[in-house]
RNA sequence: GGGCACGUAGCUCAGUUGGUUAGAGCACUGCUUUGACAUAGCAGAGGUCACAGGUUCAAAUCCUGUCGGGCCCA
């Protein structure tokens, strides 16, 4: 290489630097178009390729299960955009009305201010202040990233287009029936004082540690008519004579008790059913009744039965007729019916009358005991089932056509043990609580008259107040007064129309019908029911077809004790920017997709090294993109460097114009593009990036690039472009940005090539950018000839060269000596003699020492063995070799292989023989052959050992 | 209580219709600052595929059971 060429390849840093180029690409990208479905270059008649982005709450930043997300889908999209499919990934965010609410909460607390002091209206500017901070932070992350999304395309949930369509959703549920109000017992969530659908109360595995407290309550009986005293003099229950004993995990709600309920089959009862007990503290007469739903085996048998405040108890409750008294309010304070407790708070109240049970002399014993405790999934305060007013939407119908579309195959989920999850909880489906008592969302479409009259409607449904007017005033007369419901609807509820609405239904936008139904859904597998089944249904219900023809869910990102990342200790958590500023978005990006299989969860070990966070397997991406950055800066030189000379390459190079090693590295592109493509349209990324990987590296790097040093015809210089040209187009779905950056440079070394020589003008450098390039696809056919040949003569090359290495390090032979070489080549004796060259550079032989024969005898001085399948290799290291060693290391391969042919045999004179396909059987006798001939090599060279 | 996955090298994990002497990365050992790359190269060591049965010519892979930890639903 001369000093000029030097230089110019200089051009490039010696070592991949993503933040010189990662912001600059992107830019370049989106200023020319490049991600709108419209300015493709490349289309073939591959179907559209359509994904609406799972939209990010605009609750804060995105963490790593976000950057998961953008790493396959862009993954999915970069791929399909060259395989030629019109493709469009449509971005956007969620206004996610509980999370973010509560996020603008906490804000405001900071500055000492409380939604409830501030008017609605002031509160909602509030959160759309929060909304555009919180937008801008994700949209520049996302870019950060590497999505290739139609930005010209974002939306928002609360946007006006989507909110039409939410209210047309609402109302067409609402006039077919499906939609109503009720009041009902719900999981009430009193910090955030709003309902939650069941999907949102989280409950831990084992429970939480508490405590299960035995009461005993009084009976009246003819001896005693009730406490003559009062509560907490300590003589309340005195005289009492009979008693019955209950456990509770919540004794202040016995204040709500109306009644205690016992097994109708339980013996030890049966005689108190109709008798009264008497509620401590309130003095409240309650029956005893017998009801099916107690469980037997637990505690004492006989449970309080609280309608207000208990999902079972309000079942039991309403078959028995019970009085339901509510003893706390929205905040889960105890109200007026809570007698002495009034006004305290729901725990200090258990703490107090627990004391007083006890100075009663009503507690029976007190024991631990794990309670399963529900919990809000944002506040994570103790949900309260409370009875209130909601609307709640009929999803049975909806239900049974979702999972006939799975059924069907008309959507496939994949991994598809994941249809066992969907098709349970949809068979199991429960009535949706859609309202929210909130102030950011969808206010429901709901208008009540102020004053409304007996037998004309309560309510009217609109698109909006002047409809809800026009409706209301054929009833009531133009003087009617509307007022419209306060609650806003679950943040899912918009979501679940998200791949329509975001294409402009309900209107028949051009993109609607160019673009729906959408191709792939993909998400987190712990959104299944949240999101991925709600769209189906709401996607068949509002469109008739099924919103999406695949749904690809991923795993979850843990840390490394397995816990969810989201929910985790902040310093076992990274910040993906964090990752990125410190091994590249293509490090990051590469080892999501590698880390694990299909829909498997990915644990990140993050250690903290000079205060800095760490991950070992990201820094191997990290090294790969490198080794990519130098594979490309070694072929722009070799470009640079070269001009029509005399060919000075191997001799079969002369004739056929490439070499061994070119049409092999050629060959095994072919191999690998049709692997790559396979595992790619089968959803296997972590299979296809690992491929890629042990090529690029293995094949490419570590043998065609080290072979093309020994190589200067125009043939190996095209060889070295196309082949790196393939590796970066087949990588840049996975690394976008190194590989773009490196395309770049190697067309600029192409056109600079074909300038020098036509001939060498290559084809496929006619687009602007690899990422509008054409995927590659198989153009040569590996059976032709002049390729399976060179996939067949190969591998015994790389055998003894890699045996010369492997005898050169265990004999410690120094580096910079080139030894005496003689093999024994058989059949290979001819192409091993065209590639001499190549041994002797690879092997550090010395090409004048170097003797391949057909047959050579065995020569007698002291030289190592090496005994191959296809030849056999002496090394005369004079000195260096100790006989003993020698014998042993012969011994050790002696008894290796007698363990490969006994298995072998076995098998060969077994059924394997008759009943196993006649490939296979033909393969093992090859296998018992070679070893077989390699075991009498061994023995003859062991044989001739014992003798010196 | 019902269901879903999992247990493979010191660590993290691949291994898709059952078929080479079970692989990779990191860590480890030896050698090497060679003009693509020390974010590297070359070579190496390391596994009874949790355990026990079964099906099969053939099992890490399929079936049953046991043990261990994980997740979802009620």
């Amino acid at each position: 290489m001369t000093g000029e060429e030097k230089r110019s390849m200089m051009q490039l840093p010696k070592a991949y630097d993503p933040q010189s180029v990662e912001d600059r690409l992107y830019e370049w990208w989106e200023k020319n178009g490049f991600f709108k479905p419209e300015r493709q270059l490349y289309l073939t008649d591959e179907p559209p390729f359509v994904i609406t982005i799972p939209p990010p709450n605009v609750t804060g930043t995105l963490h790593m299960g976000h950057a998961l997300t953008s790493a396959i889908e862009d993954l999915m999209v970069r791929y399909y955009r060259m395989k030629g499919a019109r493709t469009l990934y449509v971005p956007g965010t969620d206004h996610a009305g509980i999370a973010t609410q509560s996020v603008v909460e906490k804000e405001l607390q900071k500055r000492g201010q409380r939604r409830q002091d501030m008017a609605r209206s002031a509160f909602v500017e509030e959160v759309w202040d929060w909304k555009e901070y919180s937008h801008e932070v994700i949209t520049r992350q996302q870019k950060k990233l590497g999505i290739s999304a139609d930005w010209s395309r974002e939306r928002f949930t609360l946007d006006e287009g989507l909110s039409h369509a939410v209210l047309t959703a609402f109302k067409r549920l609402y006039d077919k029936g499906l939609i109503y109000k009720d009041t009902r017992m719900v999981n009430w969530d009193p910090a955030q004082l709003t309902g939650v659908s069941d999907l949102e109360v989280e409950t831990e595995e084992d429970g939480e540690p508490g405590f299960m407290w035995t009461i005993r309550y009084p009976l009246i009986t003819n001896r005693w008519e009730g406490p003559k005293y009062a509560w907490g003099s300590g003589q309340w229950a005195e005289g009492a004579t009979e008693w019955i004993s209950v456990a509770t995990t919540r004794p202040e709600t016995l204040l709500g008790d109306t009644a205690i309920a016992v097994q109708p089959e339980d013996d030890r009862y049966t005689y108190l059913v109709a008798c009264d007990a008497v509620v401590p503290a309130v003095d409240r007469i309650i029956p005893i009744i017998s009801d099916p739903s107690v469980e037997a085996g637990f505690g004492t048998g006989a449970v309080k039965v609280t309608p207000a405040h208990d999902f079972n108890d309000y079942e039991v409750g309403k078959r028995h007729r019970l009085p339901m008294i509510e003893v706390m309010d929205a905040t889960a304070r105890m109200n007026e019916n809570a007698g002495p407790y009034t006004g305290l708070d729901r725990f200090e109240c258990r703490k107090r009358i627990v004391e007083d049970l006890r100075k009663e002399g009503l507690l029976v014993k007190v024991e631990d005991y794990r309670v399963r405790l529900g919990r809000g999934q944002r506040s994570h305060a103790i949900i309260e089932p409370r009875v209130s007013t909601q609307w709640f939407c009929n999803m049975r119908s909806m239900a049974d056509a979702a999972m006939q579309a799975v059924r069907d195959g008309q959507i496939r989920i994949v991994p598809d043990r994941f249809e066992r999850v969907y098709y349970h909880w949809l068979e199991n489906i429960r009535d949706w609580c859609i309202s929210r008592q909130l102030w950011w969302g969808h206010q429901i479409p709901i208008w009540y008259p102020d004053k409304p009259e007996a037998g004309k409607p309560g309510q009217y449904c609109a698109m909006n107040e002047f409809d809800a007017y026009q409706q209301a005033r054929v009833d009531y007369g133009d003087a009617v007064q509307l007022t419209q419901d306060p609650d806003v609807l679950d943040t899912w509820f918009s979501s679940g129309l998200w791949p329509f609405s975001t294409l402009g239904w309900p209107d028949d936008t051009q993109d609607f019908q160019k673009y729906y139904p959408t191709t792939m859904l993909e998400t987190g597998y712990d959104i299944i029911f949240f999101w991925v089944a709600r769209m189906i249904m709401l996607g068949l219900e509002m469109t008739d077809k099924p919103p999406f023809q695949t749904v690809y869910l991923h795993g979850l990102i843990r840390t490394a004790d397995g816990e969810k990342m989201s929910k985790s200790r902040p310093d076992k958590v990274v910040d993906p920017l964090d990752l990125i500023a410190t091994y590249g978005t293509d490090a990051l990006r590469f080892f999501l997709i590698t880390a694990g299989s299909p829909g498997g969860d990915i644990k990140i070990d993050v250690k903290i090294v000079a205060g800095r966070k760490q991950v070992d397997r990201i820094e191997g991406a990290r090294n790969f993109a490198n080794k990519l950055w130098n594979a490309v800066r070694y072929v722009l030189g070799k470009v640079e460097a070269w001009s029509p000379q005399p060919a000075s390459g191997t001799p079969e190079a002369a004739e056929t114009g490439y070499s061994l090693s070119d049409r092999w590295i050629l060959a095994r592109c072919s191999e690998v593009i049709h692997e790559v493509r396979a595992l790619m349209d089968g959803f296997q990324y972590n299979e296809a990036g690992r491929v890629l990987y042990d090529f690029a590296w293995g094949d490419v790097c570590d043998w065609y690039l080290e072979l093309s040093k020994l190589q200067n015809t125009p043939q190996t210089v095209e060889t070295l472009v196309r082949t790196t040209d393939l590796v970066l187009r087949m990588l840049h779905p996975f690394m976008p940005y190194v590989t773009e950056e490196l395309w770049q440079h190697l067309k600029q070394a192409a056109l600079m090539l074909a300038q020098r020589d036509p001939a060498l003008a290559l084809p496929d450098f006619d687009y602007p950018a690899v990422m509008m390039a054409a995927y590659p696809i198989v153009e040569l056919d590996p059976t032709e000839a002049a390729y399976a040949s060179a996939l067949r003569e190969m591998p015994p090359l790389q055998e003894v060269i890699r045996s010369i290495r492997n005898a050169r390090a265990e004999y410690k032979v120094a580096v910079e000596r080139h030894i005496p070489a003689l093999i024994n080549a058989g059949q290979q004796a001819d192409a091993f003699n065209t590639q001499r060259k190549v041994i002797a550079a690879l092997a550090r032989v010395d090409d004048s020492r170097l003797t391949i024969a057909e047959t050579l005898p065995v020569p007698s001085d002291k030289c190592v063995t090496l005994v191959m399948n296809e030849a056999t290799v002496y090394l005369p290291l004079s000195g260096l070799v100790d006989l003993d060693q020698e014998r042993q290391r012969l011994q050790a391969e002696l008894d290796d292989l007698g363990k490969v042919i006994a298995r072998s045999e076995t098998l060969l004179h077994g059924d394997f023989a008759r009943r196993a396909p006649a490939a296979l059987v033909e393969k093992e006798r090859v296998k018992l052959a070679d070893a077989t001939s390699r075991r009498e090599q061994i023995q003859q060279r062991l044989s001739q050992l014992q003798g010196t």
